[in-house]
Parts: structure tokens; C-alpha cells; sequence
RNA sequence: GCGGACGUGGUGGAACUGGUAGACACACAGGACUUAAAAUCCUGAGGCGGCAACGCCGUGUGGGUUCGAUCCCCACCGUCCGCACCA
């Protein structure tokens, strides 16, 4: 028969159709057997999908069909994180709506999903910023609001000028907003937060228990809740210098141990102590006001000097009471972590060196390091932050650092000023409180009612949900909530009373910190279906960029646990993802054109090879610029439109290609060589499958009982590679998997050409086994392999083949055979040989004998089944 | 500055728990088929020396542990990432 080209486009969509029609990808929350949630972060429906899309989506899909295959019940759903400002910048743009723009965005990109052959389950799909999903948001914060886990304060909050809204702080990224881009300011607001903090311990302490997870991750989130333990100190002011009604002054340390190097207290420009005495004291005042307007970001704290300014003030040594330290305002000191104020230990910190040199303040040692003379020992230019023995410090003197800590400690704490202890221990917590206020329109809208005689009163739950109005207007900067006509006036719910709406809405990392629990029961009237939750979480593998390693991750950890303490969750679950992956970016060659322009890969013809690669433009058949290997991005234009690819290629290529060759947690550079080279293995297989195929003898063939040495190679190979990927699917290992699968086939083209009924036989079980295999990767091809082989059952149902175990351990092994650690031969022997007859066996060998020289052999190692070295 | 990861042929990468380094793929070269091309198939290849058998060298660099190190330890170099005036 002669071959035709497997037509991968047309194919696809028949196999979709007949998986749709089929409905075999629903997931059923009453099915009994072992569940398994397999989520893949959800996408902002941007308007289409691009390659990262592509790769995460595979690489979930394939976990997923392979999970099924094993006989999983799995949930794999799909929906999408809908609000936003890029919606709402469109609006301002092209003059239409949000939600307009969002929908038609939305089904857009379902099509380009369902063209990729996913087996999501489409039936429980949800977009965030559907009334029905924000009904039930808005209902967790009601009940987050009641149990004190949501609250409203006045607080200095970074702000984007750029994007007019508030950002948390988890969104700063090297002091510019994450989305925009622009220099973040500081604005004194009135916001409504989460308190994550309430959980920092918990949060910390359980990262131990995701074993399951990145340490990379779990790292970053323990350094972002930053927990460090210290002491509470409070220190006396002396009541001469002290302005009116000032006694005390409290400062947080983690090094208490070494208070009696202390030469100074610094204090924030923000310390109500600091601005009491700014009051009375100009320059002070003025000193402050500069400190404000110094700017947060990176470049400007880096080149900042330390700056003070002496207050006057003196403080009352908290372990000598005739010891008065100055008090400084410094540039350095922040408000809002511990106290915001602190004391200086120059000789044991460098920022407080660099302050004490720069205003002339005493340096001394109190900590000496271990193999220093204490008769001897300075500080210069470097402070000594390290551990050592005390010295300079009175009774602590000759103990070791954390003995001197632990000294201070109970000393301070059984010390009293006025009725309370000086010292007090105390853990601290870099982690802020999440800021959820968002002045933007395209959000979840916070369902509160300010009253002037109630104060903020929640909206009653018969009036949930409290819905956007429809017509917003987008033409002018500013919330069009809070601009909006009618919207926001209300009566309040309590009095009755004229009242108004809260116009800041979510932050959208909300919205995406509970979508996976509503993915167990989208339809549910509460937020939260019990049953379903129970069985279905917490999700068994999550997969999605390293981005959100701190962001959407530690919000999400957080947010199940509150949503748990207000009564919405599975019963005993605190983390609601067992196992994250993180999967690299997709990264693509950049060009430029000769006027500077970044081009397409499209708009660029590629000649020459290696040294000698050139790009010509060509619309204009000058030569391009090739530059560096980037992320693709809209900005550098190194993209590739996952549509093209899949008209071109079909999605199984465009599948097979991101799994091939790149580990999945590291980048992938998308080449056009390496896309061909899919394909080519794509009609390869297909060949391979349609000479098998017509070999019409081996199907339904008896079993032969005896199969001769090359059949049964072919099978041992066969069952091994089956063996291995799975293996290698289940860790997510994807390109070693790949690698596997071009073994077998390798393998099996080699006997292709030769018959018997026993090398028939196993020819057919090795083509069933791997088009088996490529089931979760390349779902169409192998259907349509399936079917070639005569089959009329969708492979998408079937069980994973099992290996037969009796097949993947030889009779014989081949194993290494060493010198003096250098391999000079290798010996095949039977598994079962023993030491002395494989030494024995070694002996004989003429290159162990040559290597040997005639010396007399010391001794030999045996590793059984893998090595023998022969020392000499 | 602090913390972490990584470094293997021309390229992407593989190597189980310390046990035959370079699987598999891409690119390349030679050959077959073809009027020709495409497609396909076969063969070759880490480097150096050698006709070959074979020998020597080889996983960023330098040391160490070990019968044996890509893997463990120490120091250094480079790349990338995270955090960063955190008291």
C-alpha cells in the first residue's frame, strides 16, 4: 500500500470532535477509585495564547491523560483570570467595554486551547470576572471581613502613578510596579488589607511539609516572610532632653548580645518621637521632609548616603543607667518593620559602622573573633558581624555569642521600667499585610457601605452580589466607580440612612487565590461545595511559571487558610497544592532590522549555517541584525503564533516539540529546526505504524512460544522503554521520556525489514506499546495510529499497559571492566555469576592482561551487575 | 552585600543511590535512491596521535576524599535567579 503523508491539521480536528462528542474528559465528583487534580495556572485572557500557554498546557496535559490512563479519576479544568487593567486599557483605547472586550478575548482563546487537543474538562470552565464567581468572592470576604481577617487602615501604600492604583507590596518589583513599570510612589491611604500576617508563622512553618515542591520556591517564600527573633527594648529618655510627655522609647534587636556596644539609637523620620520633635526644631523638621522625598527604588537607595540628624534626645542605657546614648533620626530607618527604631552597634553591624564614621560616634568591640587577641583587636573600616567571645561588655564578658544573648535576654526581662520588663523576646516578620484596594473599575467590587452615622457596614447577603455597573464611562484618568453618577450611592443597610458605596475593588491575585476550589464545584451556591472540596483537594500537581513563585503562590497558601477559618474549605487541609512544578520560559532568537526595528521571525529569511548565520529582511531584502536568545515577548518581537504552528504542523508537533530535548524547568529555545524535526518523527511514526499495520499476519497472531533471540531483544527494549516512561511522566521528565520513545522506535525500524512469527508478534506489541506511549504527548497521532492498527476503541480510554516484569531484567549482564579506574574492557556474564567466577572471568580478559603489565593484581572489585575494578 | 541554582561535544541535553561520560535529538559530513530536487534510508563523528589495533587526554579551573568522582568536600572563576538600608 502506498504511503500518504499523515495529515496532522485535518486529522486533529477530527480526533477533537470525536473526544468532544464522546465527553470523555468530565470529570465526575461522585466517582469512587483514587482522584487526582491536575491543574495548570489558569491564563489572563489576553486574546491569544502564545507558546508559554502552550508549553504549560502540554505538560499538564500530558500528567493528566497519563493519570487517567492509570486509572485516576482526574479533574483537569480550565478557566480564566478575567479582571484586570489590561481590559480596562483596551476600553480607554478602542471605546468598548471590559467585559466585551474580555468574552470575545475569552472564546478566542478556548478556540486556540481546544485546537491544542487538551482533555480539560470544558463543563466546569469559569471566568473570574462572571457575576457567579464573584457573588461567592464576595461572600468569603464578608466572612474574612467578620472574622477579622479583612480590615481597613491608613497606611503608607505604594503607588502607581502610572496605572492610578495602589500596589501590595509583592507587586514592587525593584520599586516599580509590576504591570506597569513606573516608578512607585508613597501615598498615606485609607485601604483594606488581609491580614496574611496572622498566618506568617504557619505560612513559614509548613513550607517543610511541601516536599513536593521547589526548594527554589519554598526558599523564596521563607526570605519573603523573612523571619528573624529578637527582643522588644525599651529605653528610658532622659527627662531633660525629652520633649513634653515623652518617657520612653522602644527599639527592636536580633542582637541583643550586643548592647554594650551600642553608640546610638536611630529612629525613623516617620517615629512619632521624631515628629515631636521636629515641632519644636526646624532643621529637624526640614531633615525629615528631605528623607520623605528620597526615593525607594534600587538605583537611589544605593547611592543614598547615611544620613542623620541629632535630636537633642538622649537615652537611658537599659543595662547602665549612667550611660545616655543620642538619638538620632536617620535616613535608613524604616517605619513599618519592628519598631522603627533601632540602636547601633557599629563594630558589629557595617551600616551602623558607616553612620558612627560619618558623624564621628564610638566604635567598640564588643564581640572578638575567634583567634583574635583582645589586647590587639580593632575595628577599621569592616564591622564584625560574626560569632565570637564578649568582651567590653560587663557581665557578658567571656561568653560566646548566643550564650551572651540568652544572658541579656532574661537579665532585660526581669528588669522593670516603670511597672513593665525592659526587654521582652519578640519574632518579627518581614511579611506585610496584603493590600487588596484596588482603585480600579475591572475588579471584584468590595461589598461594603460607608455610613456616616454606621461606619462600614457589609452588604447584607440577600443583596450579594454587588455588581459592576454596565455603564461605566472610560474616558477620563481615575476610578470610574468612584466617578460613576448613581452606582456607589446607597442607603445604608442599617439605618436607612443616605450612604455610599466602597468604590475600590480586588486586587485580581483574589480572584486567583481560590479559583482551584471552585474548579471542584463551579456551579455550587456557596462559595465552597463541602463534599466536592473534600474529595478533590488539595490539587496533586500544579504547574505554572516561576513568576509567581512568592505572588499568586503565597497569596493562594494564604487565602485557603483563611477561607478554612471562616468555614470554607476540606476538613484537616491547609495547603491546597501538594506538588508544584515550575516550567521554564519559552525563549526565541530576536531580530532587528537595519533601521533598528524589531522583526518577526516571520519577516526574516535565515541562510548560512554556524559562524556564518545571517537574516535578511524580507520585505526588504536588507540584511537583519540576529540578537540574543530572549523570552518571547510583544516588545522584542521574537514571537511565534502557537495558530501558525498548529496549521502548519498540527498541535502534536507543536506538543512533541516542547517536550522534546529541553528539561522542563529550564528554557526552551524555539527553533524552526526543531519543529521540523518533530514533524519528521511525527510521519516517521506514521510509517512505521502503517508497514506494521499491513503486515496483516502478526494481528490476532497466537503468541508465539518461542520468540528467537531478536524478537526478544525487540520486546525487552519495548517493555523497557514502557517501563521508563513512565517513570519519567510521573516526575515530569518529559525530554527523557522523548528520548525513550526515539529508542523504541529506533528499535523497532531496525527489525522492520526481517520476519518470523515471533519477531511479527513482538514487531506488533512494540508498535502497540509505543504508539501507547505517546498517547498523553501526542494524543491525535496516536488515535489515529490506533485505529490503523485496526483498533476501534479511543486510546484515550485505555489503561496504561503494563510491563511485563519477568522482561526488564536480563539473563546476562553486560558490565564495565576496570584497571586502576580506567575501563580497559567489558565483560558480558550470566546475572547470576558470582564474584569469583566473574573475577576469574576478568583475568582472562587480553586487555585486563596488557593493562596489567605483568604486576601482581592487590585486589579486585566487585560491584555486582555494574562494575569490577582490578587494582594493581 | 545576603541567599540559591547552574557550568558536560558544533548545539539542546542524557548518565539510576559514587560505578562503561556523551543516550536521544538538532546541526554537519559521506553514501544510496532520483534526470534533478524534495522526501526517505544507510553510515560516520568528543579531542589529540595512529593505516589500524590501540594509546593518551577529556564533564568551568585548582586541590582533596575514594579501588573508582559529571556526582561528595574545600577554594576559585563564570552565568542566571531571588532578596536587599529588615535592625
Amino acid at each position: 500500500m502506498a504511503s500518504e503523508r499523515y495529515n496532522a491539521p485535518a486529522r486533529e480536528r477530527h480526533w477533537q470532535q470525536v473526544w468532544e462528542t464522546a465527553d470523555i474528559f468530565r470529570a465526575a465528583n461522585d466517582a469512587s477509585g483514587p482522584k487526582c487534580y491536575v491543574l495548570e495556572m489558569f491564563p489572563y485572557p489576553s486574546g491569544r495564547i502564545h507558546m508559554g500557554h502552550v508549553r504549560n498546557y502540554t505538560m499538564g496535559d500530558v500528567f493528566a491523560r497519563y493519570k487517567r490512563a492509570k486509572g485516576f479519576n482526574v479533574l483537569h479544568p480550565m478557566g480564566w483570570d478575567a479582571f484586570g487593567m489590561p481590559a480596562e486599557n483596551a476600553a480607554i483605547e478602542r471605546k468598548t467595554h471590559p467585559a466585551k472586550w474580555t468574552y470575545a478575548n475569552i472564546e478566542a482563546m478556548k478556540a486556540q486551547l481546544k485546537s491544542m487537543g487538551l482533555s480539560l474538562d470544558w463543563s466546569r470552565e469559569l471566568a473570574t470576572c462572571d457575576p457567579s464567581y464573584y457573588a461567592q468572592q464576595q461572600k468569603l470576604f464578608l466572612d474574612l471581613l467578620a472574622k477579622g481577617l479583612a480590615y481597613r487602615k491608613s497606611s503608607k501604600v505604594n503607588w502607581d502613578p502610572v496605572d492610578n492604583t495602589v500596589l501590595a507590596n509583592e507587586q514592587v518589583i525593584d520599586g516599580r510596579g509590576w504591570r506597569s513599570g513606573a516608578l512607585v510612589e508613597t501615598r498615606e491611604l485609607t485601604q483594606w488589607f488581609f491580614r496574611i500576617t496572622h498566618y506568617s508563622d504557619e505560612l513559614l512553618e509548613a513550607l517543610a511539609t511541601l516536599d513536593k515542591w521547589p526548594e527554589k520556591v519554598r526558599l523564596m517564600q521563607a526570605n519573603w516572610i523573612g523571619r528573624s527573633e529578637g527582643m522588644l527594648v525599651r529605653w528610658g529618655l532622659d527627662k531633660r532632653s525629652a520633649p513634653q510627655g515623652s518617657t520612653e522609647i522602644e527599639v527592636y534587636t536580633t542582637r541583643p548580645d550586643t548592647l554594650y556596644g551600642a553608640s546610638f539609637l536611630a529612629i525613623s523620620p516617620d517615629h512619632p518621637l521624631a515628629k515631636k520633635a521636629a515641632e519644636k526644631d526646624r532643621k529637624l523638621a526640614a531633615f525629615c521632609e528631605e528623607c520623605r522625598r528620597m526615593g525607594t527604588s534600587v538605583a537611589e537607595l544605593e547611592t543614598a548616603e547615611k544620613k542623620g540628624y541629632d535630636t537633642g534626645i538622649r537615652a537611658r542605657h537599659p543595662l547602665d543607667k549612667d550611660w545616655l546614648l543620642p538619638i538620632w533620626v536617620a535616613n535608613f530607618v524604616l517605619m513599618d518593620y519592628g519598631t522603627g527604631a533601632i540602636f547601633g552597634c557599629p563594630s558589629g553591624d557595617q551600616r551602623d559602622l558607616d553612620f558612627a564614621r560619618a558623624y564621628d560616634l564610638p566604635v567598640v568591640p564588643v564581640i572578638l573573633p575567634p583567634g583574635e587577641d583582645a589586647a590587639t583587636f580593632t575595628i577599621g573600616t569592616e564591622a564584625y558581624d560574626g560569632d565570637g567571645t564578649m568582651i567590653n561588655s560587663d557581665f557578658l564578658d567571656g561568653l560566646d555569642t548566643k550564650a551572651a544573648f540568652e544572658a541579656v535576654a532574661t537579665k532585660l526581662e526581669q528588669k522593670t521600667l516603670g511597672d513593665r520588663p525592659v526587654g521582652a523576646r519578640k519574632v518579627n516578620y518581614r511579611l506585610r499585610d496584603w493590600g487588596i484596594s484596588r482603585q480600579r473599575y475591572w475588579g471584584c467590587p468590595i461589598p461594603v457601605v460607608h455610613c456616616p452615622s454606621c461606619g462600614v457596614v457589609p452588604v447584607p447577603a440577600k443583596d450579594l452580589p454587588v455588581r459592576l455597573p454596565e455603564d461605566a464611562t472610560f474616558d477620563k484618568p481615575g476610578n470610574p466607580l468612584d466617578r460613576h453618577p448613581t452606582w456607589k450611592h446607597v442607603d445604608c443597610p442599617t439605618c436607612g440612612g443616605k450612604a455610599t458605596r466602597e468604590t475600590d475593588t480586588m486586587d485580581t491575585f483574589v480572584d486567583s487565590s481560590w479559583y482551584y476550589v471552585r474548579f471542584t464545584a463551579p456551579d455550587a451556591p456557596t462559595p465552597v461545595d463541602a463534599r466536592a472540596a473534600q474529595y478533590w483537594l488539595p490539587v496533586d500537581q500544579y504547574i505554572g511559571g516561576i513568576e509567581h513563585a512568592i505572588l499568586h503562590l503565597l497569596y493562594s497558601r494564604f487565602f485557603y487558610r483563611a477561607m478554612s477559618d471562616a468555614g470554607h474549605g476540606a476538613k484537616n487541609l491547609r495547603e491546597p497544592f501538594a506538588a508544584l512544578f515550575t516550567q521554564g520560559m519559552v525563549t526565541h532568537e530576536t531580530y532587528k532590522s537595519d533601521a533598528g526595528a524589531w522583526l518577526l521571525p516571520s519577516e526574516v529569511r535565515l541562510e548560512g549555517e554556524g559562524g556564518e548565520r545571517r537574516a535578511v529582511e524580507i520585505a526588504s531584502g536588507r540584511p537583519a541584525a540576529i540578537g540574543a536568545i530572549e523570552k518571547m515577548s510583544k516588545s522584542k518581537k521574537n514571537l511565534v503564533d502557537p495558530d501558525d504552528i498548529i496549521a502548519q504542523w498540527g498541535a502534536d508537533c507543536a506538543r512533541w516539540f516542547m517536550l522534546s530535548d529541553s528539561p522542563p524547568e529550564r528554557d526552551v529555545i524555539w527553533t524552526e529546526a526543531g519543529v521540523a524535526g518533530a514533524g519528521r518523527f511525527i510521519q516517521r511514526l506514521w510509517r512505521l505504524v502503517e508497514e506494521m499495520a499491513d503486515k496483516a499476519a502478526a494481528k490476532g497472531a497466537a503468541r508465539p512460544t518461542e520468540f528467537g533471540a531478536e524478537a526478544e531483544a525487540l520486546r525487552r527494549t519495548a517493555h523497557r522503554t514502557l517501563d521508563q516512561v513512565s517513570r519519567n511522566i510521573e516526575t515530569l521528565r518529559f525530554n527523557v521520556a522523548v528520548a525513550q520513545i526515539y529508542e523504541l522506535a529506533n528499535a523497532i525500524s531496525g527489525m522492520l525489514s526481517k520476519s518470523s512469527a515471533g519477531l511479527d508478534w513482538a514487531l506488533r506489541e512494540a508498535t502497540e506499546i509505543i504508539v501507547q506511549a505517546i498517547g498523553p504527548m501526542m494524543p491525535h497521532l496516536a488515535e489515529e495510529c490506533w485505529a490503523r492498527l485496526g483498533y476501534n476503541t479511543l486510546i484515550a480510554n485505555q489503561p496504561w499497559p503494563a510491563a511485563e516484569p519477568g522482561l526488564l531484567v536480563d539473563d546476562s549482564v553486560t558490565i564495565a571492566v576496570q584497571v586502576n579506574g580506567k575501563r580497559r574492557d567489558e565483560l558480558t556474564i550470566a546475572r547470576s555469576a558470582g564474584n569469583d567466577e566473574i573475577e576469574a572471568a576478568v583475568l582472562e580478559l587480553e586487555p585486563v592482561i596488557r593493562a596489567l603489565e605483568g604486576r601482581p593484581v592487590k585486589k579486585i572489585i566487585v560491584v555486582p551487575q555494574r562494575i569490577v575494578n582490578v587494582v594493581a
